[in-house]
DNA sequence: GGATGTTGATTGACCAGTCAAATAAAAACC
DNA sequence: GGTTTTTATTTGACTGGTCAATCAACATCC
């Protein structure tokens, strides 16, 4: 029974649909049919409105990262001491969302699909420069720079490993160790400054 | 023209070319005809030996497992000290051949995809639990045994961020920055407990 | 009646796995 | 030493199945 103004209904019961399928099968190899089937309509319109399953799947990433990009801007609007603002961020990159298994494992296909495709590369790169910057503004307001610099990459890692480690392994660090783990590096970091000087 | 005693030959060229090809193709979504192509064979004699595609990856994975638990043997058998036997355990994981892109791609890929196979989760989790084991032993010899294995977790966490920052990003630590960032987080660590206590 | 929404049926391509047959090395035989 | 048989190796051709994408048609709304 064809209603007006479906089109923003379906594509977003699509983007979610398909977040979905990749989580559950665990690969970024589905099918538009079974995308479709859970998005309760027929493959076809997936096509009508995507064009292609290439799109669809970028529509997916995207707005994985957007979501992710709404958290962070969320936590860290308030905070504004240096080491409030990188509390905030490593909140954002645990929260519950994020840290759902199947958002994960979406996010870490299209983490290792972007090796193919250009535009993939493009808009994770977009992203990683931007938690960087994030990070390494605040950082910069404590410790010289090249040591931000550093220390952000370490942050980076560790917490890019907890996420791995966590959609992948059984018994990985929970949403409250992942963050206590981060932040008790990076006071490490920090400390250690503190006692050279 | 057959020669007698290829079996050898061919299983461990069509296992390269796995590698490889996976590696290539960033998927795991590879066909048997490219795998056997690039091993110099035809489709049909993949799977006389493999019997099915699944068998060939996860010859492949166990490949890749079994070289670098022998990097690590190899590295540890010589250090006796707890902390040279981290040191070398580091070593072993960033290896030039372990750092490759392309290892480290189907690494990843046969990693989300333990997800699906029960004999890749298996395979996985030996090794896993295998590094984890031996990175704790080394440490409760120098700091109590709950502190070893929250250690442990972190410095597997961060070797685990590394891996896939530098098969996937642009700007990633290179292997002497990888080691020298895993063996400054381990030595923090360790300082830690001196001051503190 | 034109715009919007929706689908079933179809197409063209690709792929994993099978199988019978071909080829040459090795072994057995005389 | 030559001939025949066996065995390991290898392939071309085929099959059954799946999937992305297309298209024509149908339904609903304004």
């Amino acid at each position: 029974m064809p209603k007006v103004g479906m089109e923003p209904v379906r594509r977003d019961a699509l983007i979610r649909a398909a977040i979905v399928e990749v989580g559950a099968m665990g690969s970024l190899d589905v099918t538009v049919s079974r995308i479709a089937r859970r998005a309760g309509v027929s493959p076809a319109l997936a096509h009508h409105y995507f064009g292609s399953k290439e799109q669809i799947l970028l529509a997916a990433m995207r707005r994985i990262l957007s979501d992710f990009g709404a958290s962070v801007r969320a936590r860290t609007r308030a905070a504004t001491a240096p080491r409030a603002r990188l509390a905030a961020i490593f909140e954002a990159c645990f929260t519950p969302e994020q840290f759902e298994p199947s958002v994960i494992v979406a996010w870490l296909n299209f983490y290792v699909h972007a090796h193919r495709s250009p535009d993939a590369s493009r808009l994770l790169a977009i992203y990683a420069r931007r938690l960087d910057s994030n990070m390494v503004h605040a950082l910069r307001r404590i410790v010289a720079e090249d040591e931000a610099r550093r220390i952000a990459q370490g942050l980076a890692s560790m917490i890019d490993g907890l996420y791995i480690r966590a959609a992948l392994q059984d018994r990985a660090p929970d949403r409250a160790d992942a963050i206590a783990m981060v932040s008790d590096y990076l006071d490490l970091c920090l400390n250690r400054t503190n006692h050279e000087r």
